[in-house]
DNA sequence: CGGTATCCGCACGGATACTG
DNA sequence: CAGTATCCGTGCGGATACCG
């Protein structure tokens, strides 16, 4: 069987790719799939926010959570971080477009999982 | 507010949803963005397959997290699981309809994380 | 082949206190 | 307001052994 790369019905998109351990992409996805990245990254889909704003949002999350998952996306260039100089301070947040390009492959995903999740917890078909 | 489908840059798709701590959406979204979650799934998208192919499809699974991984889907009526009772027990999982949804709307993700990845790890821009 | 059972380390993540 | 530092418990997940 030969991998191609055109419009299969049986894709194989993930070649070379997803699949092994230790691969740039196991890592990335890991970053964007973990508890928080998802969500935090959704909720700056509505535009840029302050920590308090997203600390808000994203109920249940700890302030070393946040603040971790932040730097993780940030070193990942999916959201910017301005910081103002100002008393008191004032931190911005809002996806870089690279961010902007993800997320805008999470939230069909989000809202399929939002319109579907009763019936999953359920057990409805 | 409605909610549009159309591409609007300011899109709240998630209202009465994702964000609050105990919500159904969340304890979904936790199944799919599981560590491993992603991976078998999208290892579906190719077909229906044996428990070895996905243990070697996986790399890096261990068999406790696989099983784990597959019965938390198929409790959640993503995958189904067909076991044959021959000896030597042959078992083939395959996506379910509502699976298939979902995956529809993994691979877009996992082929842009792909593709991406080498650049977001070695920070460039 | 396709699992289950058990043990166990470690890091993920929460709570609290403190700082610029 | 927007974090950092520290402590600490829990459960995620790996390794191993065993079973139908």
């Amino acid at each position: 069987m030969k991998v191609s790369t055109s419009t299969n019905q049986s894709f194989d998109p993930l070649a070379g790719g997803i699949f092994p351990a230790a691969c740039p992409s196991r890592t990335v996805l890991d970053h964007v799939s973990s508890k928080w990245g998802v969500l935090i990254l959704v909720a700056l889909a509505q535009g840029p926010q302050r920590w308090s704003e997203l600390r808000r949002r994203a109920q249940g999350i700890s302030e070393k959570m946040l603040a971790q998952t932040l730097k993780t996306l940030e070193g990942d260039g999916f959201i910017l971080r301005d910081a103002q100089p100002v008393i008191p301070p004032r931190v911005d947040y809002s996806l870089t477009s690279r961010g902007s390009e993800l997320v805008a492959l999470l939230v069909p995903l989000l809202e399929w999982i939002n319109v579907h999740a009763e019936d999953i917890v359920n057990g409805q078909a």
